[in-house]
DNA sequence: GTTGCTGCAAATGATTTGCAGTTAG
DNA sequence: CTAACTGCAAATCATTTGCAGCAAC
């Protein structure tokens, strides 16, 4: 999928490309795979362009999802993070908190750590690979702490 | 997991066993692998045992998530389906050469470095995984060796 | 009796929608 | 021009939380 393909869609559709839409679609493309929240999806319009209401952005968001140019991923805390697929069926890692269900990408650069790790321990060279981590992450971890800390000063 | 396990399960927390749990957790536990939205359960409530609030659902479903007795994922609407989880087979991490096709299991033992990489890279409790490596195992790497170097004398 | 639990109502927070003004085609 | 788009504020809707009364242990 090409940027080019994204705005023929929009004009297919009789759909405008406004400056607002056009900086939106940029973020996912120059992001492939990667899952964006529309908090962050506003956070870095900010940055690269101006103040855009969240409305523009979630009206954004479902057109493109009618488009299908993103995909939307619902996480366990009720917010929704909405990405770009990946052209081929490489399937990137994430990590999925077992409390909050949750999915978090894992950089490519803590991959790194994995591929070196296999030539040295397994002595196999790491060409691709599907990787699925399923445990507590930080958030909920530090919550809990937190709960049963609120729960022993009550004591 | 049987039903006997989940009340010891809150018996060990100090949790009470309340007829509202108690029907909660048989509605899971007959239908093992159905997901339901809170809604749901508490339309099932509503029939099998009378009116419950909606907040005693939420937060039975939370402490039956805390307890891990039941899963969330949460669907593309915003709203959650919560379940008793089917038992399925430990999925064993494997590592599958390119060349030849062969899989090898990854041995426990080398698993604990992801964990420990997971934990102190990504501040991420790792309790299960999926994990596949693609790549270019031992053997085919000494046999592609071997030939490389043959053509070497030859030419 | 104590904690922990329940129901209610009010609060929250992400997403949606109505509307009046603005702009791409 | 004019239908489509934007920003704002108000509305929704699933889920959470505060609180007072209630009930398991």
């Amino acid at each position: 999928m090409q940027l080019a393909d994204v705005f023929q869609k929009l004009e297919d559709g009789s759909k405008r490309i406004t400056p607002q839409r056009e900086q939106i679609i940029r973020i996912f493309a120059d992001h492939p795979g990667q899952p964006f929240s529309a908090e962050e999806i506003a956070h870095l319009m900010r940055e690269r362009f101006g103040d855009v209401g969240l409305a523009t952005i979630y009206r954004t968001l479902e057109l493109l999802m009618d488009l299908e140019v993103v995909t939307r991923e619902t996480v366990g805390d009720g917010r929704s993070h909405y990405q770009w697929p990946l052209d081929e069926g490489h399937k990137h890692p994430v990590m999925i908190c077992l409390r909050c269900q949750s999915s978090t990408r894992i950089p490519e650069d803590h991959l790194r750590t994995v591929g070196s790790w296999a030539l040295s321990v397994l002595e196999f060279q790491l060409v691709d690979y599907e990787m699925t981590l399923y445990g507590i992450c930080r958030v909920c971890h530090l919550r809990e702490q937190r709960r049963r800390r609120g729960r022993e000063s009550i004591s």
